[in-house]
DNA sequence: TTGCAAACAATAATGATTACTATTATTTAT
DNA sequence: ATAAATAATAGTAATCATTATTGTTTGCAA
């Protein structure tokens, strides 16, 4: 049974209001502002509770530590090569590629996952 | 300048002859047969070495510790979300996936991963 | 308002990876 | 072929991200 928790409200609140999808130490550092005594275990505890909910999102990028998005509406992900940040992308659904690569696998697809990569505007003018 | 070195060879030689993209320790394990004093840290930073030469690819699936692929040729995974396990996926090209994603961002797209998750034909049977 | 499980803060432990250092191996120049 | 230069190594320590442990506090149902 999960009981409600100021702290992992702070937690949603903060992912919510945030758009370039944070890191764990990220979230612990702004939540401090209003929980001095919040623990970064319990940041990670809510993190991963929250994900396994469906509340947010977890992206496993492949380039530094997991990062987190308040927003679970269906949408993918450019990382900067330059910059490494991570923007919202919007894109139309390609969930086609998912029949393409059943037609080739011995069993059942359920999903994918995909990032792209690239330079954003900021770095292009650099 | 890059010198040979007959541990970095066999690691290469060791991902070559392996199709289920081994993790570090696993090529720890599998290299101290030939070299039975090397060192995990000569793995990775020859693993990385190697990755950087484009030699072989590494794979971040976000599930777990990070796999090598000796096969560079272009070719996308696929992770069994219940045995773990990661395997090649035969697919038409997709990059065009690319320029969808260009025209819903404001810089330059250079690529994507992408990674499948669905049930291998072994899970499905039990 | 009491009891109990869930959540907490503090901290230790773990797993994956990288960094450091003295020694060894490979290449280059004699 | 030999010696000098330096890249790579083994062994080990350190770091980074994350998870686990433990005793205390909090939310909530009886």
């Amino acid at each position: 049974m999960i009981k409600h928790s100021r702290q992992r409200e702070c937690i949603k609140d903060f992912l919510a209001n945030r758009y370039d999808h944070p890191t764990a130490e990220t979230v612990y550092l702004n939540v401090r502002k209003e929980f001095p005594n919040i623990s970064l275990g319990t940041v990670y505890r809510n993190l991963s509770l929250l994900t396994k909910l469906g509340e947010i999102r977890k992206l496993s990028t492949g380039i530094g530590p997991d990062r987190f998005d308040g927003n679970t509406s269906p949408h993918y992900h450019i990382l900067c090569t330059k910059c490494g940040s991570v923007m919202d992308l919007e894109i139309e659904n390609i969930d086609h590629i998912n029949t393409l690569a059943g037609s080739g696998f011995d069993g059942e697809i359920e999903g994918h996952v995909t990032y792209f990569y690239g330079k954003c505007r900021n770095c292009l003018e650099k």
